[in-house]
DNA sequence: TCTGCATCCTCTAGTAGGTTGAGGATCAAG
DNA sequence: CTTGATCCTCAACCTACTAGAGGATGCAGA
């Protein structure tokens, strides 16, 4: 049961066989131990720590914040403020992109609710692209969409 | 006036050098005429052009949807459905980036509103981490932030 | 005319965070 | 004993660019 392949591991987190590799690699999971064979095979805390990252992953956390953030977890006995910090920061980073996202979505609604249905020479969603100045906001970055 | 190298169309809309060439690379950007000294020159049809694709960028389209914008731009007899479900396609796009950014925002922001100032031991950001159960809604996948 | 700097050229490599595939070994079931 | 699933490594590809090397050209001032 604790003892599992690659394979497993994959299931019993959800997070894709090359991808596990992948973490490996670039050093969020540790080297396993291997079978003669040369396969991988993990236990729980492999579980726990992919678990980990699959969720920080998810909250949009970078690789390398992830690296911090999983040190601070490896040395509970460290003041937490990092880990706060990190926090507040990705909080920040995810509350400029919504800001983005919804001038986006303010123009492209307007786009789409104007849509023709004659031909491209006098198509609103044509014309708007070609024109900045038809916009009612700034979008000035894209959002990395 | 019209005639310019690559650095003025540059200023004139705001694209970097490298990236005008590289959208010329993949097809977005026709290849232009060039100096005898090999130098590429523009004129204000590229400028319109380029300006199409920054500003389509900026709403966050791809650039295979902008490839066709782009060929429907050029033929305004043909009936503009396609321009509109590319826009309404794009909308749902960022509308549901939007939600599911704000399902991380909430995360978020409970981990740091409850930011501990003691040692890692108890600290709620990771936790929270280390628990998806601890969470309030699905944010099942990452928006790729 | 010479000098020097800005701009241009091509080509390669790097970024983030993986995904996909080739080519081959091994495992477990029937 | 065979078949199909799973595993291995390594390399290439994805998006949308950005950065830098190394070299050619253009233009302005002395």
């Amino acid at each position: 049961m604790s003892q599992m392949p690659i394979g497993g591991l994959a299931k019993a987190t959800g997070v894709k066989v090359p991808t596990i590799r992948f973490y490996e690699g670039i050093g969020l999971l540790p080297e396993p131990l291997r079978t003669q064979s040369d396969r991988r095979i993990y236990d729980e805390t492999a579980v726990s720590r992919l678990a980990f990252i699959k969720h920080a992953r998810q909250l949009g956390f970078s690789v390398d914040a992830i690296r911090n953030l999983l040190d601070l977890a490896d040395h509970p006995d460290r003041p937490c403020e990092q880990a706060n910090r990190l926090a507040a920061a990705q909080l920040q980073t995810v509350d400029a992109k919504i800001g983005q996202l919804e001038a986006l979505r303010g123009e492209l609604r307007r786009m789409v609710e104007a849509a023709c249905d004659g031909r491209v020479s006098d198509c609103r969603v044509i014309e708007v692209l070609s024109d900045h100045a038809l916009c009612e906001q700034d979008h000035a970055e894209s959002p990395g969409t």
